[in-house]
DNA sequence: TGTGTTAATATTTTT
DNA sequence: TATTAACACA
């Protein structure tokens, strides 16, 4: 093996130059089935971005005749990117290069009405979906307490991922869910979905493939047409997925595949690694390409992971090596609890710092976001500059829905759900008794609801007061609609907002995230300028649900593994590594050994995503809804090398933990067992003292805690600002409202009015009106 | 119809 | 602990 590109041949695109063997191997071998292995870090995205700049630039398909489907919209815009780059010019009509959901959603639009639908059908999120099935199941006169929508959604969205229409549903997988009526109200829920001419994310490939099915004609098209099909993460596809792509591929077979079983993490949202692992099966004669060659880690954290993911079984088996030597070995560190996990790795980050990493360099990667809290309040207390990743999303905000919704109703009349989402709101004093009313006549008449509005009015079926309000909101609309050919679609959306009296009902509220409220209305209008049309920008938002808008200044990156996926840092901090948060309980006590595996490859994925350092830490206690709770460390610890890390333990517990873990003899063992509050209780708290951790009701210590005495360098260089005094009025983009209680240097005490009494520093605060 | 209370409930989330 | 949803009340 070695690391040397292989020597560039006269007269060679320039594109193949600095590939290595496998990976040229990648890109040349055009024609027949290729399952490309590529472990993380072996420049993957490469491979396939190159392939496809090849397959283009030598003349072996137009654009057109390319199917290239990506798991993210990130993803896919990535490859445009690079291919661009590669060929010195961006590369037009690649109509079928995207995210599974648009290529398919994409398709769908002109096949629609073999399924039933129109072409302009709405496609709807999880939260649209269920309050659908909230309402089927309320219909069904069943207890919706006992059989709750998120359920029934979860079933049906793994129907839909395994390929399975109500009526291919097995008899026998019915009694989970109410009495048997699963396949009745998955029936039920499809038939509203054509009643209001919508499609869930499952739908807009489950369609697809039904229509393959149906109409032969129809899929040879596609057949005959795809000359290649290109597929990035394959690992992660689902039943529907693989059926979708294996009958798309099945006439000309020059599919190439990439991916990484051992980074397989979605298995709970229907990823079946399975697909992965029988692709020599599904295509026989299939090239296997590996990739094993690492251009992103030192050799101590490739062996680190390896060592970790070795304890897997079923896998296709990879090697990471990497050509060059030197790097630190993994660091693992024992601390007593999350706060004091909170601290080591902000004094780490900020040593790092002083050595000139760039903060956005450096990465905590969570298993859940309940742990990013920790971090969160320990880095505005010493003013490190963070950014959560993940979490919300702006178009899931509940502002930018409801903004939305009244855009839906005012394109498709018939959007029922988006009707009902703003119909009182802002409240207009249409209640329960109205709206139930006007669902009735819906209901009778066989209308959407805004078709049976503007009937109601005109009856006297309604309250006066009622009345009025509805009426006058059906001739806003009927306006709006009006001026939808005239006016650029984002004045309109902004003559929609000011007039509906939504944008006001914000700018009227006091609550502390109002103001952010506002500000994400003006973005959405803002971001609409970007579409053609208010089509166009719709479908964008229904496909593409992430939160584009990335920041300038440096910050250190918190997220989920799973948020990770994909990206690399410098300096990687994996914390939180303890039995029941990671692995995580869950996995723990269901799904068995196959779940504890994906918790792994979660590990192996965090691991890989480190170039320079990578630091394992794990807590003795750790508060968990409220329960202080001791833990172990995980089991994942001692499963890497131990020639691969180094172990370094804080006076705090630490030491007591690691024989508690080995089995050894240790006179805290009790606490390691999680029988709560054993003696290193008291020592701990002695060690260092801060309010936390003597629990929420620690109304035996002092309440400002000596948790800031070592303040960091950062927060000391700077000067206390000029503008605050005691008694000044702020706002906090956390805590929100607050008045100054005392000043020191340049750190404030502000009693917040929602938040509480709080320690932050000035730079994080506005000072208002 | 709007508001204040209580009670339940709590991974990961590419589209 | 903290959020959210459902329910009783004015």
């Amino acid at each position: 093996m070695t690391a040397t590109p292989a020597p560039a041949a006269t007269g060679e695109p320039r594109y193949l130059s600095g590939l290595n063997a496998p990976q040229r191997q990648a890109v040349l071998t055009t024609d027949g089935p290729v399952l490309i292995l590529a472990g993380a870090g072996t420049g993957k995205t490469r491979a396939l971005t190159t392939r496809l700049a090849h397959i283009l630039h030598s003349r072996l398909a137009w654009p057109s005749e390319i199917l290239c489907v990506t798991f993210t919209n990130k993803a896919a815009r990535e490859m445009q990117h690079r291919m661009a780059a590669l060929l010195g010019q961006s590369v037009e009509g690649l109509q079928f290069l995207g995210t599974f959901h648009a290529v398919a959603a994409r398709m769908l639009r002109r096949h629609a009405e073999l399924v039933g639908l129109d072409s302009n059908f709405t496609i709807l999120d999880t939260d649209d979906q269920q309050r659908l099935m909230k309402q089927i199941i309320i219909e069904a006169g069943i207890d919706d307490k006992r059989w709750p929508a998120k359920a029934l959604a979860g079933h049906i969205d793994r129907f839909k991922n395994r390929g399975l229409t109500p009526a291919q549903v097995p008899a026998h997988e019915a009694h989970d869910f109410a009495d048997g009526k699963l396949i009745a109200l998955y029936t039920r829920y499809q038939a509203r979905l054509a009643e209001l001419n919508a499609a869930d994310f499952g739908d807009l490939l489950l369609h697809m493939l039904t229509i393959f099915l149906a109409h032969p004609d129809v899929l040879a098209g596609y057949q005959q047409r795809f000359k290649y099909v290109l597929v990035d993460e394959y690992q992660d596809t689902n039943v529907a997925q693989y059926l979708w792509l294996r009958l798309l591929a099945q006439q000309r077979r020059n599919i190439a595949c990439v991916g990484d079983d051992d980074q397989s993490i979605y298995s709970w949202r229907g990823a079946e690694v399975a697909n992965i692992l029988r692709f020599e099966k599904d295509f026989p004669g299939a090239t296997i390409i590996r990739l094993e060659q690492n251009y992103r880690s030192t050799a101590p954290i490739l062996a680190a992971a390896g060592g970790l993911i070795a304890h897997n079984g079923g896998r296709l088996g990879k090697t990471l090596w990497t050509a060059s030597d030197g790097g630190d070995k993994v660091e693992v560190i024992g601390v007593w609890d999350g706060p004091e996990e909170a601290r080591r790795v902000g004094e780490r980050i900020e040593a790092l710092q002083r050595d000139g990493v760039a903060l956005d360099q450096c990465a905590i990667l969570v298993r859940a976001q309940f742990q990013t809290r920790e971090f969160e309040d320990r880095f505005i207390t010493i003013g490190l500059p963070y950014r959560i990743v993940g979490g919300f999303r702006f178009y899931e905000r509940a502002e930018i829905r409801d903004a939305l919704a009244y855009l839906r109703i005012v394109a498709s009349p018939a959007d029922s759900l988006a009707f009902e989402r703003i119909v009182n709101t802002p409240k207009r004093g249409l209640g329960d008794k109205a709206l139930q009313r006007l669902h009735a006549l819906a209901r009778a008449q066989g209308k959407p609801l805004a078709a049976a509005a503007n009937a109601i009015v005109q009856s006297d079926e309604l309250t006066p007061a009622a009345r009025r309000a509805l009426a006058a909101l059906m001739q806003d609309i009927a306006r709006w609609r009006d001026q939808l050919g005239q006016l650029p679609h984002p004045e309109l959306a902004r003559v929609i907002l000011e007039e509906s009296g939504y944008l006001a009902m914000w700018q009227i509220d006091k609550s502390p995230e109002a103001a952010g409220r506002v500000d994400n209305l003006l973005e959405l209008t803002r971001a609409m300028e970007d579409f053609e049309n208010l089509t166009a920008f719709l479908e964008h938002v229904a496909l593409v649900m992430e939160n584009e808008a990335s920041e300038a200044t440096e910050k250190v990156m918190i997220m989920t593994l799973h948020g990770a996926k994909g990206l690399e840092f410098d300096h990687v901090f994996l914390v939180g590594w303890e039995e029941g948060v990671f692995p995580s309980q869950r996995s723990l006590d269901e799904g068995g050994n196959a779940s504890l595996e994906e918790e792994r490859r979660l590990a192996y994925v965090g691991i890989t995503r480190a170039r320079k350092s990578a630091t394992i830490l794990h807590a003795a206690n750790r508060r968990v809804y409220g329960q202080w709770t001791s833990s172990i460390p995980s089991r994942f610890i001692a499963e890497l090398p131990e020639d691969a890390i180094k172990s370094s333990d804080t006076l705090s517990g630490g030491p007591s933990l690691w024989r508690a873990a080995l089995g050894q003899a240790d006179p805290f063992a009790d606490v390691a067992r999680g029988t709560g509050r054993g003696p290193g209780w008291q020592r701990a708290a002695t060690v260092e003292p801060y309010s936390g951790a003597l629990g929420g009701r620690g109304r035996n210590v002092a309440r400002a805690a000596p948790v800031e005495a070592r303040a960091s360098a950062v927060s000391f260089a700077q000067p206390a600002r000029k503008d605050v005094a005691v008694g000044t009025r702020v706002f906090h983009s956390k805590f929100g409202y607050g008045a100054v209680t005392a000043i020191d240097g340049n750190k404030l005490e502000i009693e917040f009015e929602k938040a509480g009494s709080k320690r932050v520093l000035d730079s994080f605060i506005e000072v208002t009106a």
